[in-house]
RNA sequence: GAAUUGGUAGCUCAGCUGGUAGAGCAAUACACUUUUAAUGUAUGGGUCCUGGGUUCGAGUCCCAGCCAGUUCACCA
């Protein structure tokens, strides 16, 4: 790219960069630069009476914003915990004659958005700031772009970027300048160590399993698909993981998870993704109920390890983790929300029934995508507070095992928080009998136009058929947790980088 | 995939009924040795998303497209 392209600001500190050169200054020096303290051990820990503890100071950092006033500037620097105020004189870093240091370095060739490292000693400003009286300075590296930082006072923003499509493409920028959105995605690595540190405490097995898989299964959704060179075969990006972790239930891990990056290639809103986050887990010996009690727990722990408590505000709403949640059978909610009684109706009264309710159904879908549709159009969104919802239709659960009292049902659960599906667990299938003939009834599905509905693996069936133990399993999405811990409406705000339509290559600068 | 809103300086945004493109911050220059949205004075900075059209004249009106947000549809 030739420099017309760039703008006057870009050209300006292209000189400044030349300039720094000449000047014998690496603008990006490869040395360690030693840090012994962050901005926030200063300004936090430091005080009169601990003077000598931060009387050699050295931190790192980008500069925030400059206010120069001839001999002396104040400039606020931001490291990984924070910002601090360091405090810059002339005759303290130029001590000799030569004032090049401060008078051209500092003031003519440093910028905001620039790395800087310095060397000094807390102290308190007049006004009761504390910061770094600042005795020497090297610049780490120079930023060639205008850091688009916004300025505070009184508790406002102003100038903030607050562009979504700046932020999601640039999010390197938006997580320089927006402190609170650098937090969301703290509070997400919290919020999986949490869940991690929960199952590892347990004896639980963290592994990993297949991502390309040659048979989408374990969940009913489009795959991407791809083509592996070598072996010459189409291979699938996984849509779920369920399917392999049971093969470790019957490999004799007794308790496994995995925190599985899934694909689903399908639509994408403010709640969905291309690539998202999913964990499962799967216990031996358990069934669903055992596992509504760990769900409750571990959502409980997570509540309080981001807040301290189990009240955490979402939206306009208060939504409470604290164990128990109520638990409700899907055909109660169908009928507490539309006054019909749907459990003894066939495949046909409750295509007649969606129909009169005005919802979108056809012959294709069968018996439970029917009673799915009733739930999700007309229940779903009343469940604000956490509620299990239980004993799903056998026909919508292929890998679930049958209802301990009712063979027409299965014993499985969603959770529902704030109207949305979080988690979805049962009593899994391990029956392999009658796992191929539930195979076998998603692949007539299959053929009736369902493009969702579950391809067979023979090779599961076999796992199954040296048999599992019984075994409880749960998988809970783990951006929708994210999204509902941190208060964020979007997807987009708990993934770093969200899938975005690429840009054109102009908009990208310096390709010189 | 559909509807809808938006795209103007590095950032946040004005720009009326079509008549030479504006502000604040940022930048540049000067002054200022405890400021904090530092201050004061001066200055520069634009592919008005792209391409067509209407018009004497388009940031503005019309058409097509691109990108994003929102709401749907599909889904977790």
């Amino acid at each position: 790219m030739s420099t017309q392209h760039l703008s006057e600001q870009e050209l300006i500190r292209r000189d400044k960069l030349a300039e720094l050169k000449k000047l014998g200054i690496d603008p990006y020096p490869a040395p360690e630069f030693p840090v012994t303290h962050t901005s926030v051990d200063i300004k936090f820990g430091y005080s009169e009476e601990h003077k000598e503890a931060f009387a050699e100071v050295s931190l790192a950092g980008r500069v925030m914003s400059i206010r120069d006033m001839g001999k002396a500037a104040f400039a606020v620097i931001q490291d990984h915990a924070g910002r601090i105020q360091i405090y810059v004189k002339r005759d303290e870093i130029c001590p000799g004659e030569d004032k090049t240091l401060y008078d051209t370095v500092w003031k003519k060739l440093l910028d905001i958005g620039d790395i800087i490292g310095i060397k000094g000693y807390g102290f308190i400003t007049k006004t009761g700031e504390t910061s770094v009286h600042v005795r020497e300075f090297a610049l780490l590296s120079k930023a060639l772009k205008p850091l688009p930082v916004a300025k505070e006072k009184d508790g406002e923003t102003f100038d903030a970027v607050t562009d979504p499509e700046f932020r999601y493409r640039q999010r390197y920028v938006d997580l320089v300048i927006n402190p609170a959105v650098r937090e969301t995605f703290v509070q997400r690595t919290k919020l999986v160590n949490t869940i991690r540190q929960f199952l590892n405490e347990r004896g639980a097995l963290e592994v990993d399993t297949p991502v390309l898989q040659s048979i989408p299964g374990g969940a009913a959704a489009r795959p991407f698909i791809t083509h592996h060179n070598a072996l010459d075969i189409p291979l699938y990006l996984r849509i779920a993981n369920e399917l392999y972790l049971k093969r470790l239930i019957v490999g004799g891990f007794d308790w496994v998870y995995e925190f599985s990056r899934d694909f689903r290639n399908e639509g994408m809103d403010r709640t969905h993704n291309p690539e998202f986050t999913i964990l499962e887990f799967y216990t031996a010996y358990k069934d669903y109920l055992w596992m509504m009690d760990q769900t409750e727990q571990l959502l409980e722990q997570c509540a309080r390890a981001l807040h301290g408590v189990t009240d955490v505000t979402v939206g306009d709403k208060v939504i409470s983790f604290k164990a128990p949640f109520a638990r409700v059978p899907i055909y109660d909610a169908i009928q507490q929300h539309t006054g019909i009684d749907v459990r003894e109706m066939d495949e046909a009264e409750l295509l007649k029934t969606c129909k009169s309710l005005h919802l979108v159904a056809d012959a294709t879908m069968g018996k439970g995508k029917l009673i799915d549709t009733l739930f999700g159009e007309l229940c779903e969104h009343h469940y604000v507070q956490p509620t299990f919802i239980i004993d799903y239709p056998v026909e919508m659960s292929p890998l679930t095992k049958r209802h301990r009292k009712d063979a027409r049902l299965v014993e499985r659960f969603e959770l529902m928080v704030n109207g949305k599906e979080i988690a979805n667990a049962y009593s899994e299938l391990n029956d392999p009998l009658d796992q191929r003939a539930r195979f076998e009834e998603q692949a007539k599905l299959m053929e009736r136009g369902d493009d969702e509905a579950m391809f067979i693996d023979y090779d599961f069936l076999r796992a199954l058929e040296y048999g599992m133990p019984p075994t409880a399993g749960i998988g809970i999405g783990i951006d929708r947790l994210a999204m509902l811990m941190t208060n964020q409406a979007s997807i987009q705000d708990v993934l770093l980088f969200p899938q975005m339509r690429p840009e054109k290559t102009s908009g990208a600068a310096s390709e010189e």
